[in-house]
DNA sequence: AGTGATATGTGAATGAATTGACAATATTCA
DNA sequence: TGAATATTGTCAATTCATTCACATATCACT
């Protein structure tokens, strides 16, 4: 992973990775670009293109072993993290968030969470501070945040990255700045909803 | 919107859109491309040049009027507050995402909710059907469905593609596939967690 | 009303991503 | 073991998206 990715292929990754593991769970131990293809429409040229930026994964005249895949992949997205995450914001979705906190062993899970309002809040499975005192208790190295916040979303915004937080994946509604060296994903059904509303549209003026 | 639109420039419409509401609610009411670059991170041209694809929006030597720009959009991309949305799997993270259901009126409500098992779900904000009855239950019209099960996800997916839902918003971490007339976005939180790992990792190597 | 200032909209230039085509190479089977 | 086969990895061509630069249109002010 030592040149630049395209943006694009970024976010086909993810889609890679979700999808040789349902081959593994299935039985499926060896792939070619050409079947993954037909099974995440996405065409087999641009499946070797984006694997070759990692290294040479495949085989010649063979294909692609699916474990070793699957191997090379989490690691080579994991040597980029052991990443340490906080989750700011434990309201209704961010719990639900908690719940989910063996995320496939993709990435390092949340490490602890810290909310405005610690004391009324029920039993979750990971350390839960004040966030007054995020700086406090903010894991060593800890660089991403997962924000759920529904309140002063920009005062809290600011008050992270003053204390080093350089990734924030935003599941609040509300639009916020950031200096530009912090990166923001914007994890947002609505807009999801939207665009395939919009999809759905076109699709229908077509016919 | 009778030219077709870039993929890019669809996926950040509703960026642009979030930024007018609230703009708008700050009490904007006039805004230029300039400005409304600072504010959501995208180069004024690009911004005109994805706007000018709707119509001619704005007027030069003045900017863009907010309201305006607002109604344009919502109308351009259908968003009717008609669109009829269904949940399908009321579990954890179903139930936090009803709460939320007043999403910013920026779209039709979730209309009712579909589970394996509704007996066993408390309290919830609209009505609840068991799934096997989704043909039954399913709004008239109703396209879209927001997926959020963690079993039989294939099953669940070709029984609603059956039953005439076109577009989903898939929130499992499973794998499915659609025939092509029927549109998936993927929000997955896993995923965006790494693409902001990633874009932090490439910043700190270029410094 | 007329003129200057200002921001849009867009053609042309640049840059990024996809796709086509094929040489290179591992595997398989005789 | 070696030839035939099959599939990768990548160069080159193409398509798609961004950015530049400026002519054009609207507003604001005298």
């Amino acid at each position: 992973m030592t040149r630049s990715v395209p943006k694009v292929t970024l976010q086909r990754y993810p889609i890679y990775l979700k999808a040789l593991r349902k081959l593994k769970q299935l039985g499926v131990k060896k792939i070619m670009s050409s079947e993954l293809a037909k099974y995440v429409d996405i065409l087999p040229t641009t499946i070797r293109r984006d694997f070759s930026l990692i290294g040479r994964l495949g085989k010649q005249g063979y294909g692609y072993d699916v474990d070793e895949l699957i191997e090379i992949f989490s690691n080579q997205l994991n040597i980029d993290f052991d990443e340490r995450i906080v989750l700011i914001g434990v309201g209704n979705l961010g719990k639900a968030l908690l719940k989910y906190n063996n995320w496939d062993h993709v990435l390092g899970e949340v490490t602890c969470a810290f909310d405005k309002d610690p004391d009324n809040i029920g039993d979750i499975n990971v350390p839960l501070y004040n966030i007054n005192d995020f700086a406090k208790y903010k894991p060593q190295g800890c660089r991403i945040a997962i924000l759920c916040v529904s309140e002063n979303v920009q005062e809290t915004v600011n008050m992270l990255v003053e204390n080093g937080i350089k990734g924030i994946v935003d599941l609040t509604h509300e639009h916020f700045v950031v200096p530009e060296d912090v990166h923001v994903r914007y994890v947002d059904i609505v807009s999801s909803i939207i665009e395939v509303v919009f999809e759905v549209n076109e699709d229908d003026r077509k016919r």
